[in-house]
DNA sequence: ATCTATTTGTACGTATGTATT
DNA sequence: AAATACATACGTACAAATAGA
């Protein structure tokens, strides 16, 4: 046995422990968002651990999204469905000392725009579409103060968010979203004094409406093919741009 | 002013406060992983918060991967990177409640992995290249057993997410080794008593080699359209195979 | 190798806040 | 409006780990 200087793997801590514990009762009963967990008095009674071990185990499974805690009578503690947000800004802490480019999320947008594009056609309820169509009318005159091209980028992305919330791949919807997000931020923080781009307005606002219309009629083939074109088109015109990065981390 | 019973948006429990109030921190200050924060001692005099609340806060930066605690003298609280293996922990979470398919894998992987290859051409240093060479000999011969084919097959993924590291895309390695880190947790649990597929070992050993030369040479279309083939052909049998899905949380 | 100082980790008791009935 | 049930916050005491003398 080796001694207590050696290097062999320290045990975990209590709290993680307890942490660990609870996420696989989670699994074990299969529970489901919105069910019941032991709340802290039985789980200080069942486990034998203190009140601060407990709530700093709870702590650690809230920051991961996986339950959520009420008080007041009814209260108590519940597993929780890890919101879409939630998940971002977790990966978006992971990034934060990993500098990604305008040109890493085009890279990666390029792939999978298009594929998205082609996965939603004909699979957007007529609401879904009459509120997107609605939208596009925002943008009929071009941009007249770089204020309002800033707000028109950033309803884009918003669309393309959106369009991700509909795709049946959920890996694909998230990276997508990410992606927009993370664009959405970086963009917020733009030079103002740059001069406007009328073409990428016109750009933007003709694709929007092809776009529209291909998603509407099922047709993937074409949905893709305009979305490709819209994303190397717009690359270029980022790459024109100096963008300022937000560095923070976020909730 | 609305009434008490209203809702509007509760203050944040202290807990989450701090929490924040330490990520400004960080932010405002600029530190880097491996920088010290102020300890439990100093942060509750300076904010007037208790130990507990203080400490809660901490296990939420913890459980987040942004610092790192160690005790004893010289200890204290760290800034940490969020290291790939956590961020990737953290959204395999994401989608513990939304049932990803072989398929919404495969479709992520066929459109990345080529993109991947090709942007890691000619940038293999030449000791990894050797320990990849290395690695394939491991699979000159087909497997013998139902166990031995599983082996070959994680090891296979294994070696895609040591390529992902080599990519200068962080995003872009990101998903790659994200997709690869879930394939390898699924095929743990597939069924043995299948029929071994030695088309499969084939072909993998096949593409294994001339992905490798047109790397080390630093063909990156050649790269790219290995893959590509690579990846068609491995959807293909996988779709013959009868996956088990193994439900957990990661840490 | 043993002790000592330092810093986080665990325990427990009590009081306060909050939301439902 | 009040009682109830639950999480939240606070303070103190002690245990464990680790670097250095």
């Amino acid at each position: 046995m080796p001694p207590a200087t050696s290097r062999t793997k320290r045990a975990a801590p209590r709290t993680a422990q307890v942490a660990e514990h609870l996420k696989a009762y989670i699994v074990e009963r299969g529970l489901r968002p919105g069910d019941r967990l032991p709340g802290e008095a039985e789980l200080i009674a069942a486990l034998g651990k203190s009140k601060g071990t407990v709530r700093e185990a709870m702590r650690i499974l809230g920051a991961q999204g996986l339950i959520r805690t009420r008080t007041g009578p009814g209260g108590g503690v519940f597993v929780a469905d890890v919101s879409a947000d939630h998940a971002v800004s977790l990966l978006a802490n992971f990034f934060y000392f990993r500098d990604l480019s305008i040109d890493d999320l085009y890279q990666l947008r390029i792939l999978l725009e298009p594929e998205l594009a082609a996965s939603v056609a004909g699979r957007i309820p007529p609401e879904t579409m009459e509120r997107f169509r609605a939208e596009t009318t925002r943008f009929d005159s071009p941009p007249a103060t770089a204020e309002e091209e800033r707000e028109q980028h950033v309803a884009s992305l918003a669309f393309h968010r959106d369009l991700a919330e509909l795709c049946p791949n959920p890996l694909l919807a998230f990276v997508v979203g990410f992606i927009a997000k993370t664009l959405s931020d970086l963009t917020v923080f733009r030079r103002l004094y740059e001069p406007r781009n009328l073409e990428l307005w016109a750009m933007g606002h003709d694709y929007h409406a092809r776009l529209l219309d291909a998603l509407e009629r099922g047709d993937a083939d074409s949905a893709r093919a305009i979305m490709r074109d819209h994303m190397q088109a717009a690359l270029r015109l980022m790459r024109d741009q100096e963008v300022k990065v937000a560095k923070r981390f976020l909730a």
